[in-house]
DNA sequence: CCCAAAGTTTAGCCTTGGTTAAACTTGACA
DNA sequence: TGTCAAGTTTAACCAAGGCTAAACTTTGGG
């Protein structure tokens, strides 16, 4: 036998958040912040941002329409559902607290640019909390 | 065409960290530490540990044999190889770190504990270097 | 008004990290 | 010594996130 079974002796381990999760974020933030910085938001856009193939976008989107997060037509912009606006704004907040207590720890605007990006999907509420007290002194 | 083309304007997006350098870094930290709490580190070890299937450690594993980091046989308990130990300690030091840190910032044990496995593959030597100052007040 | 270029989708493939089910080793003990 | 349980591996599958090549829309200029 020998099944998974979670929650060992110390609190070990694989924060396994899900990661899919993750990219949903990263997408719907991506898609909110281009349509206000450009009014639409393209799938070409996502790939250039992003630094993949526009095939890997059409599927990523597919994966998040199903998901009832953005609301698309075959070649048409892409929009955000409410669900995936509530999504959006949630994380930029994080991204943007994360950034903040980066910037105010010293580290240059690049690389609090590049490492708030990979962190801010493993913060929990108890740390963002934390990072908002050191950020206000 | 539309091909990937990375380095948009702003320092933008995707800290594509490989991810499976991230799940060699588990690995090889979890067999380091295993080894020396227990002695042997075996697959069940891990299986435990990272609250996964046997199955998933046996294919993991041959994925970090190929990339020289452990040396097994079948049926065989698992080492690292000095490729891999090394790997291990610069994991186990960086994890470290981000450990004390988010404690020296006032979290939980428990919370810091959780987040640092999830921030450690994220901090650049820029940002671990401010995580160093601050522990040292 | 037509056509080429830009953008999008489909088809088909790959790797990583998961799973179950089934087969195989190993080691302990009755 | 034989057997059985625990541990390991193999086979076969799945989803996510990548890719290229090829087909399909849309759209803007001549």
């Amino acid at each position: 036998m020998n099944r998974p079974q979670p929650n060992k002796s110390r609190p070990y381990r694989r924060t396994r958040k899900d990661h899919a999760s993750e990219t949903a974020e990263d997408y719907v933030e991506a898609i909110a912040e281009t349509i206000q910085e450009r009014g639409v938001c393209r799938g070409s856009d996502l790939a250039k941002l992003f630094g993949v193939s526009n095939v890997t976008i059409t599927k990523t989107v597919v994966r998040l329409r199903t998901e009832g997060l953005v609301d698309t037509e075959p070649y048409a912009p892409l929009r955000l559902t409410a669900k995936g606006e509530s999504l959006a704004a949630r994380s930029k907040k994080r991204h943007e607290t994360v950034l903040q207590f980066l910037l105010a720890l010293g580290i240059s605007r690049n690389v609090a640019e590049l490492d708030s990006e990979g962190i801010e999907h493993h913060v929990s509420e108890e740390t963002l909390r934390a990072f908002h007290r050191f950020i206000d002194q």
